[in-house]
DNA sequence: ATATGAGCCTGTATGC
DNA sequence: TGCATACAGGCTCATA
């Protein structure tokens, strides 16, 4: 399930291929995607330059002369992968960007959970775009941002941290992650964490973050990279998906509950 | 303004 | 074996 290290991962995979290629054409196989894919966009950016791939939380953007850009999203089962012009296609392969050297971005996304938008030449201005919260591995993501942007508010920390006008890419795989290795409890309402421990769950988010794309994202179910490998940070993960089981610090059994509909893992004697 | 729940989807795992 | 059901979850929208 693509957050944002994955997406990262993608973007990265994708980039020597992507990047200085014309765009020959947009194949939509299938328009119903989370939002119906616009049917004129094929003709539109058909004959464009890939000037550059970027990525905003966990949007994909693909920069286009003629002051236009496409807006990716891999939903939550997505992946793109690069293919050569004639590989057969299978079940939910989506999307094709046909690029001038016979390479194919395909896009696949099983639950249909993804997007594709047009934008224009400036992305950040769409309204996909333009709520949303700083950039976590950026400098304008830290301790103090998170610290005020929660006085007074009563949701769960982990709730807090996944919203994306609060900070983009921390979804439920790596908030859990980070609130372990900051101790904090992930039901603990956002207000009542202090100004230091709010600094330290910045550091871990971007620790967390930075290592899971160092490892080439975290494959559970649906993820694979560009090149169909899988990530492997899932070798590393502390507490997602490991309830029931010994705590790596503590050696107390980790426990689940449900916040805001997500299972939720957590260590009761590390997080307070 | 903040918080909560529904809904979008389908593959996989579980229970009968 | 086959069926039904629960679950996974990023994001937006409707409602309280």
């Amino acid at each position: 399930m693509p957050e944002l290290p994955e997406v990262e991962t993608t973007r990265r995979g994708l980039l020597p291929y992507a990047t200085g290629r014309r765009l020959d054409g947009l194949r939509i196989r299938e328009h119903r995607l989370r939002w119906p894919v616009d049917p004129g966009v094929a003709g539109r950016v058909a004959g464009r330059d890939i000037t550059a791939l970027e990525r905003r939380g966990k949007y994909l953007i693909f920069r286009l002369s003629g002051d236009a850009s496409l807006l990716l999203h891999l939903g939550m089962s997505g992946h793109v992968r690069v293919v050569a012009l004639n590989t057969p296609v299978v079940a939910h392969d989506h999307v094709d960007f046909v690029l001038d050297s016979g390479v194919v971005l395909r896009f696949n996304d099983p639950r249909r959970f993804g997007s594709l938008h047009e934008a224009g030449a400036l992305p950040d201005e769409h309204p996909l775009l333009e709520r949303l919260g700083p950039e976590p591995l950026s400098d304008a993501f830290d301790g103090g941002h998170l610290w005020r942007i929660s006085r007074g508010r009563r949701v769960a920390v982990k709730n807090l941290i996944m919203d994306s006008h609060v900070v983009v890419g921390v979804g439920n795989i790596y908030a859990a992650e980070a609130l372990h290795r900051s101790g904090i409890h992930p039901s603990r309402p956002a207000g009542r964490v202090s100004q230091r421990r709010y600094a330290q769950l910045a550091t871990d988010i971007k620790a967390v973050l930075g290592e899971a794309i160092e490892a080439g994202g975290t494959t559970l179910r649906d993820f694979a990279r560009s090149d169909g490998l899988p990530g492997y940070f899932q070798q590393t993960l502390a507490v997602y998906g490991r309830a029931g089981e010994a705590c790596h610090q503590c050696g107390r059994a980790l426990k689940s509950t449900r916040l805001g509909q997500r299972a939720t893992v957590y260590c009761p004697a590390c997080q307070r």
